[in-house]
DNA sequence: AAGAAGATTAAA
DNA sequence: TTAATCTTCTTG
């Protein structure tokens, strides 16, 4: 697919108000994607993939454009990336938030106690859990599985903000890089 | 082999 | 503000 080329700034633009399905034999649930974070591999300080670092996880970070990288974190929580920029190239996309669209009972079974559909996808640890993606994930390709993205809502420039990344105050000059993107006004991005 | 840190979340 | 919780990576 040709939006894989995509320059991973671009990119995580772009993936703004596209659709994300996940079918499995519990079902399918979707999501409109509404937040996104860049990762800019070997000068981004906030990478898992800062200095070329090449290990059995960031592996997949130097796989082709369009590969899925999922890693556990804080013991708990399992985030759902999508690798970006050229082969070789350690670049990746993380998905923060959707706004559910198919699915909202499954994940709610999912997430059980969770009352609040905002809640459900708010943010990359919650999505995730919702939408059932798991470490085995990592490494798998989009639209060629179970995962897969769509074209839906058409977003204007003038309706994406940017600004700072969440959570990575220990990356010294990549703190501040307006390197996260959301839809204005979207009650569905996490925070 | 052991220890520390982390692209988070929910509860206080 | 803080505990929860465990994989991954670094160090010894």
């Amino acid at each position: 697919m040709d939006l894989w080329n995509l320059p991973t700034l671009t990119l995580a633009k772009k993936l703004l108000g596209m659709e994300l399905v996940h079918e499995n034999q519990e079902g399918i649930t979707s999501g409109i994607i509404v937040e996104t974070e860049a990762y800019l591999g070997p000068e981004d300080r906030a990478a898992h993939s800062y200095g070329n670092r090449r290990t059995a996880r960031t592996e997949v970070m130097f796989h082709h454009a369009g590969t899925i990288y999922t890693y556990f974190i804080y013991g708990m929580h399992v985030c759902f990336n999508i690798v970006s920029g050229p082969l070789d190239k350690p670049e990746a996309i993380l998905i923060r938030a959707i706004q559910p669209v198919k699915g909202i009972e499954l994940m709610k079974k999912r997430r059980i106690g969770v009352k609040k559909e905002v809640q459900l996808t708010n943010g990359p640890g919650k999505l995730s859990k919702s939408m059932g993606f798991t470490l085995e994930h990592s490494g798998q390709k989009m639209n060629d599985g179970g995962i897969s993205i769509q074209e839906r809502l058409e977003i204007h420039p003038y309706e994406i903000a940017s600004g700072p990344r969440i959570g990575i105050q220990y990356a010294e000059e990549a703190v501040h890089f307006p390197y996260r993107f959301w839809i204005k006004n979207n009650p569905y991005v996490s925070r």
